[in-house]
DNA sequence: CCGAGTGTTCGATGAGCATCGTACAGTGCG
DNA sequence: CGCACTGTACGATGCTCATCGAACACTCGG
């Protein structure tokens, strides 16, 4: 069934994934790429609900961008929100700290990548 | 005849990385595939220099494997050494968790790979 | 109601990688 | 020495996935 609860949005819901639900390999996989890095990382230092998927310093087209995201909710480690036109975001930290202790500490303290 | 001394071995001796030398994004990928994971897991619970690399209860063939392990090492996971005509492994602990602290425990702690 | 801004979807493309089979190289035992 | 065992190197293959361009959908401000 559709859980498109109140009658406000006409817009396709984005599909989260609990971290409960998420697998290590999954986890893993989701973080094992550097745009993705990236993008928690950023997510990680601005306040929650204030950054829209375009406003990332990525050097990758729109098409990218919105598949690594569908990636990263799929991991349960980014939950997205549609405000007006734009669609903001949120990292997941004690959710998936919960499911993964320390492994987000461990991506957000690292200094380097590559 | 007992063990071999410096002058012994005519054979390649394996390539291994330093932990330290060994970035952010390198140590997910290699820890985001389920046969490496299988590797690492049944390796932690042996202890160090029993297990040949041909012990190893994964689905894959020889050559498979030989990359398996090539991986490991350059993630600086996993230490190897000539025994006679096998080769014999040894999971980095120590220095792999002072690179990324918490990782590899995570790793071994999780129960569902997939 | 139109247009600018934002993000998703679709099909195609290319690169990387996991895998295999085979050939090859050491090691030690009989 | 010759042979079984163990692992690596190499070339080929197939699949996954990151990316792009273009078309589409939705929202909001004139």
């Amino acid at each position: 069934m559709a859980n498109q609860t109140e009658g406000g949005s006409h817009r396709a819901a984005p599909v989260h994934t609990d971290p409960e639900d998420v697998s290590l390999l999954t986890a893993l996989s989701a973080l094992a790429d550097s745009v993705r890095l990236t993008l928690i990382r950023e997510l990680a230092g601005s306040a929650d609900w204030t950054r829209s998927c375009g406003s990332f310093d990525v050097p990758v087209g729109k098409a990218a961008l919105s598949h690594h995201f569908s990636v990263l909710r799929g991991a349960g480690l980014v939950e997205q929100r549609d405000e007006g036109p734009k669609r903001v975001n949120r990292l997941r930290r004690e959710e998936f700290d919960a499911r993964f202790p320390g492994l987000l500490d461990l991506i957000l303290r690292a200094d380097d990548l590559d």
